[in-house]
Formats: structure tokens, sequence, C-alpha cells
DNA sequence: CTAAGTGCAAATAGTTTGCATAGCG
DNA sequence: CGCTATGCAAACTATTTGCACTTAG
């Protein structure tokens, strides 16, 4: 975690009141040091390796603060679970997921927002957030390769 | 529903072994007369309005069987619950979303299509499906409108 | 001190499934 | 008839919550 997202994080704790625990700062650290999309159970699996009795319950709660916060941002894949991502100091992106080996590609593009954004226009909309995500294969798959399950 | 549903829900299930019963007709029967984003829950009590007796399982299991033969999409927009949508002889869409009143507006652009396959391309990937949802303020709600909820 | 945070287990919400029975083909 | 579909209730998964106890400020 790096000093930008200290201080938003600390800024937003004091003007709400929240207090700053082991718990809170191991899982915080955690999920911007190991990155990527993480489910909460990911999350608590590497938060439980340095702190055994953290429960679920508290990554849960963490991790709603954090979306609530704006440092990160939570999403649904479809695979029944929501991932979190850290959003803190990042542009807005996309997302490209292979559905054969859930690899998760990320890209932006401005010239499809202006689009969009000429889209909402048309119908009377003020976008506030959007989300894209396209679904396919990935380079490798394409090609026959081994799924991350299969591996 | 319609004639070409009705063919492409026929062939499907002949090719599958599928039965037609009386719950399946009802609840497809609702589905595509209803028509807009529906949840499997405000589907059944659509349905329970002709036949009380039909289960939840039983709307599951239709709806997923409608999903698998491409006759509908299922959606997640963030509510928690899995909404269905026609899709049989539609073009394909995405949507504006408004978070004040939930109101779901559907609109299609060729040209950010076309940007995303090739976007897409550039990662090496080959895009089979996709969803962009954009969330803001419609403009009923940009005016103070009320919301659904509060109406 | 004392309000806020935590762990635990129980509670929810949405969805799926096992099994005995009903009904299409 | 034989196999698929249905209803019901129990099972499941992801997430939330009530409560007694701990802890940061």
């Amino acid at each position: 975690m790096n000093r930008n997202m200290d201080e938003v994080l600390q800024h937003y704790m004091a003007q709400h009141g929240l207090k700053s625990t082991r718990q809170r700062s191991l899982i915080i650290d955690t999920f911007f040091s190991v990155g990527g999309h993480l489910s909460v159970e990911e999350l608590w699996n590497k938060v439980r390796e340095q702190d055994i009795k953290v429960s679920v319950a508290t990554v849960y709660r963490t991790m709603k603060l954090l979306g609530e916060c704006g440092l990160a941002h939570a999403r649904n894949f479809g695979d029944g679970q929501t991932r979190y991502e850290a959003a803190a100091g990042r542009h807005h992106h996309d997302h490209l997921i292979c559905t054969h080996c859930g690899t998760i590609v990320e890209f932006e593009d401005d010239r499809i927002e202006q689009m969009q954004d000429g889209v909402a226009r048309k119908h009377g909309f003020t976008v506030t957030s959007h989300k894209m995500e396209l679904y396919g294969l990935c380079r490798n798959c394409q090609r026959g390769g081994k799924a991350k399950s299969e591996a």
C-alpha cells in the first residue's frame, strides 16, 4: 500500500470516526499488495496466512468500507462471487475475460468512453459510472491451451 | 410469445429430448409477454397469478433452459439477483441504468461494438459476448423526480 | 473510560438439488 | 410403459447480522 492510499484511507477514517485496527490494516495491506481481482474468500485466505484468527465477517466489513470510500470497486464477473479491485489512483478501465481459463485482462479506451457518454446524453442520462466486460477466448486458449483448472 | 420463439423452442426441445409441459409453457409465455428484465421471483409471481402451484424451482429450471437455448439472457445488474431478458430475434444491445429510480433503458451502438472488437483483437482475444452497462441518473431523476420506491 | 470493532455462530437471500410422484410422448 | 419434469423441502453458497467481548483513542 503506497502513501497515497494510506492518506486517503486515514482521511476517510478520521472523517467518519473509524478506528484503525490490527485486522483492518492487515486486510487492507494484503488487498493492495496482492492486487488483481480478489474475491472475499481469496483475500481472506491470504490474510489468514498472516493471522489465522481474522474472521470472514471482518473481511466483508472491511471491503465494504473500502468500496464506500472509493478505494476499491466491487465487480461481478458472473461466477457468483463479488470481486474487489483496487481503485485509488488508477485510471478507469474495463475488462477482457477469458471464458476458458479465467484470465482477466484490463484495458482502457478513451474513444469508447466518449461514445458511451454520447449515447447516454442521447437518452437524457448523466452517467456516473459504467462497466464493460468482453467475454471470449484469450490467445492461449484459442490455440487449445490448458485452462487454469486443468493445468 | 410469437411464432418464431415458439419454433426455436420446439426445435431445441425436440433436439434435446425435452418435454413440453403445462408449467413450462406457462412460464415461457409469461416471460415473453411480460417482457423487460425480470428476476426469477418477479416472474414466479406473475406465473402464480395463473397457476398458484408452480414452484420456484421449476421457474429457475425453465429459465436456465431458456438461457441455454439462447432465448433468454441472464443479467446481473448488481442488485443481487439474476435477471432475464428475452433474446430471440432481438439485436444485441446494452443498458443504461438509473441508480436512483432503477429505470433500465436499452440501447445499441454499432460503432462501440466495432471498437470493442478492435480492442479485443489488440489483446489477442476473440470475443464471443460482452456486456456494457452505464450507470447514472435518468432525465427524470436529474430533475429531482421521485424514485419508484418512494413514489 | 466508552464508542467502535471483532469473532462467532446463527440468520438471510438467492439458487440448486435429491427424491418420490406425476405426466408427456 | 419409460423417462423426463415437477413439487417440496432440505442443502448450498455468498453475505449479513446480533451479541458478548475486546480494543483503539
